[in-house]
DNA sequence: AAACAATAAAAAAACGATATATTTTGCCAA
DNA sequence: TTGGCAAAATATATCGTTTTTTTATTGTTT
């Protein structure tokens, strides 16, 4: 279904080693991560050929991902020409944080007024997890965790779950996602000095008094916060 | 080159007979325009070779076109069941409604807020081109024109262009051709009876006055009295 | 002699046709 | 009537051909 294949990100393909899904749809995850992750750097030519032998798929499942991952933003096609990884830039990123900072907002706010109890239940349980996986696989040296930025992500898109509408929380997902790219390229290093789970407690603190002023103004100031950092580290 | 392929929706293939583009934005817009114009009805299946025929292009850029509208929210993908028309409900164009109001208020607003003198002159350009076009095509029962949506299309991009992200414009874009198809699908019986030419005139002179409060109000007012219309019309 | 242009060769992408795997439908038996 | 099996239809994937683009080499001009 492209549903699921358009909302999962990370954690598909869990334990089952001979997937069900469609060639295209593991092509699509599989590159997605790639990219996300900055394996595949910015302005790469994603050579069909290439592509094929690496994951041993046909070209059109190949062809078909990059296709959709186009509608991401994460893959330009240059007509006649292939497709390469989407380039980045200072304004581009810009863009994102301010067009995110309008977007979840707006999810937020919409949330609060309109969420279930259910839901409070699962934004504590979404920032309790989050809250007991560390940050960094290593404790010496910054290491990306994977866990983490699941949680990370389970937490951000729940506390807008209830906005009312799954076109803007696609639009959100979307946009984390691309954010994501630019955390993993601009290295992550400066990140470890603020603290991140006090920002995220306030936040569900926030979300759970119903106190929509406070929780947009929290959630804005985090991204603006990391968004600050991925800055200076793109300039460099 | 994709940006192209996504932006312009209807004027596309101009006079210029022997289109440069590649078979899979031809196809790909050839489809949206039937998707869009109601031809192709919702839930209907979408066989490859039946396009691959009726078109006269192969199968790979019938998929990519296909794969590419799945994004767009116009075709969905069913895993091993191929491809069909996206369903309509009166769900669906709720939230599509309501999201599009949050997302063009914003824009709107920024616009105002941002928008060069030379914004001023395309909104002025763009509404006077609009007022000029016939809404129908014969005066005694409703034809759609096609001259008049994409100026309409065109007057409320517009409006909305100087918002500053581009991301934010894209996905305004998308909702708008997702909301066309419904306009479409509902018949648009109702309509003539309105007078949208006046309602354009306040719009665009509140846009100038830089009266941003009443700018939004009034496009939010403009946007949900045609839904009305188009729910009356699905609920029969 | 160096730089630019033109042509040719190689590489890559787009397309279309064919083959394989999946699903659906129809029929027969229990 | 229902369950299962088989056959047909349909979707997905691979492969080979054609067209386009890019690069390299050679020739010409300044």
């Amino acid at each position: 279904m492209q549903n699921e294949i358009l909302n999962e990100t990370g954690s598909a393909a869990p334990s089952d080693s001979s997937s069900p899904e469609s060639l295209t749809s593991r092509a699509y995850l599989r590159l997605k991560q790639d990219i996300i992750s900055g394996r595949l750097m910015p302005g790469r030519k994603l050579k069909i050929e290439e592509l094929r032998r690496q994951y041993d798929i046909g070209t059109s499942p190949i062809r078909e991902a990059l296709s959709l991952l186009t509608s991401d933003h994460l893959v330009e096609r240059w007509d006649q020409r292939g497709f390469r990884v989407a380039n980045v830039s200072e304004g581009e990123f810009s863009e994102l944080l301010k067009t995110r900072c309008w977007l979840e907002e707006r999810a937020l706010r919409e949330s609060i007024a309109n969420g279930s109890d259910e839901w409070e239940e699962r934004v504590v349980l979404a920032n309790h997890r989050l809250s007991r996986i560390p940050r960094s696989e290593a404790s010496d040296h910054f290491v990306a965790n994977a866990k983490w930025e699941e949680a990370h992500k389970h937490f951000h898109m729940t506390i807008i779950s209830e906005c009312g509408s799954s076109i803007l929380l696609k639009f959100c997902k979307q946009l984390y996602d691309q954010n994501i790219r630019y955390r993993q390229l601009s290295g992550s290093k400066a990140y470890p000095k603020r603290d991140i789970a006090d920002e995220h407690n306030a936040i569900c603190q926030a979300v759970l008094a119903r106190d929509a002023n406070k929780a947009a103004t929290l959630l804005i100031d985090h991204y603006k916060n990391t968004g600050t950092f991925v800055h200076s580290e793109l300039t460099v």
